[in-house]
DNA sequence: CGATAGATTGAGAGTTTTCAACCGATGTGG
DNA sequence: CCACATCGGTTGAAAACTCTCAATCTATCG
């Protein structure tokens, strides 16, 4: 909803493509634009001084990129990176500015979309305390794989979203397999029992 | 200053008082009030299922509780809890809304508070991830006695602010009283080297 | 002063990571 | 279209880190 009344507000929008891998932002620059995805996929990765990444969301068509960091007046807090080949068209932060000056209905909308934000990070912040690694993953494996089933998600970004390593995500997948929650296509997968998966815990 | 304005615009403020340990109200619970601190301390803390407590935030005077459920049209996420005897008033959603519905300055100031809060618990989480128990324990420690110096903390609201548990805090601040850092005072401690307390790793 | 909540300390257990070696899929250039 | 390089995946063993459990001690408050 606001998402798409917004794009369709940008006057001059500019094309952005980019290849697997390719960074659109780093954290730490300060934001001077926006972007809306076409198409595509970008995770927001944070990456520590130690060099641990850890994976915040992830963006599909029609997300816009980088407006938390310039709603709080921050610099980006962490690093856009594409998951797959994506095109974006951007905007500057002023245009965006001028489009939200005066209208109060998108600001209500903006609000939703911070206020669940918030809440799904803190939810996500509580079950990592709480839960083991191999029912985080599996979670994770669920909304990977149904929110972008057409997405083959590394072990590696698999770990970086769960809050584990990329072993135990392969260790944890095996044992899935084994016990035909889920089935393995070369470096993808398929869920095959989704309660299961929901409730998995390691009790082999 | 969102808070500020807030408060004093509000018409018939009803009176709230809660002594420590009290709960303001459940997650789960659907948001019918808002309420703004006069004095005291409120945890923000999600309870699993399992039991596990998990502190998300804390606030104090001037702070506004309960509007990120409210906005997001959510239930409630976590519970809030009186850390000390607390005053409040309490306005209905209805009035929130109405305050808000035509105040375009006020929604831009939520929106910025709402950005920092998430920005704010993503890296919390991203720190979960990357640091030991010892170094979040110290920067918890940091936080917790510099942002509210009046307020004893218990190991236990320690333990469950910084993801680990009261054991782990207690033999943490006691390697920290052995190294200078930190001075124990009853139950109370007070920091006696910032700098070594936020670059603490635990080499001994 | 006694009751109770909170703090400390030790020992042992369990989970997850780290390190290392090896295997398999995928894609590109000759 | 094949060969090979590379990236990603798998598996094992050992180490590290925290937690759990349990016993004991100490502030603090009525």
């Amino acid at each position: 909803m606001f998402n798409h009344v917004f794009q369709n507000l940008i006057k001059n929008p500019k094309d952005v493509q980019l290849k697997r891998g390719e960074i659109l932002y780093h954290g730490g620059d300060q934001p001077k634009n926006l972007f809306c995805i076409q198409s595509g996929l970008v995770g927001l990765f944070h990456i520590s001084n130690s060099g641990k990444e850890t994976f915040f969301r992830v963006f599909g068509k029609g997300y816009i990129l980088g407006h938390r960091s310039h709603l709080a007046g921050e610099n980006y807090h962490a690093s856009a990176i594409a998951l797959t080949q994506t095109s974006l068209i951007s905007t500057t932060t002023q245009e965006y500015d001028e489009i939200l000056a005066n209208n109060l209905e998108l600001n209500k909308e903006l609000l939703k979309i911070l206020a669940r934000d918030l809440g799904k990070a803190e939810l996500r912040f509580a079950g990592l305390q709480d839960k083991p690694a191999n029912q985080r993953i599996a979670e994770s494996l669920v909304y990977l794989k149904l929110r972008y089933p057409n997405h083959t998600w590394t072990r590696k970004e698999i770990g970086e979203y769960s809050g584990s390593t990329y072993e135990t995500v392969t260790r944890v997948m095996t044992k899935l397999e084994s016990q035909d929650i889920i089935k393995k296509q070369g470096r993808d997968f398929e869920i095959l029992d989704l309660e299961m998966l929901l409730s998995f815990e390691d009790q082999a």
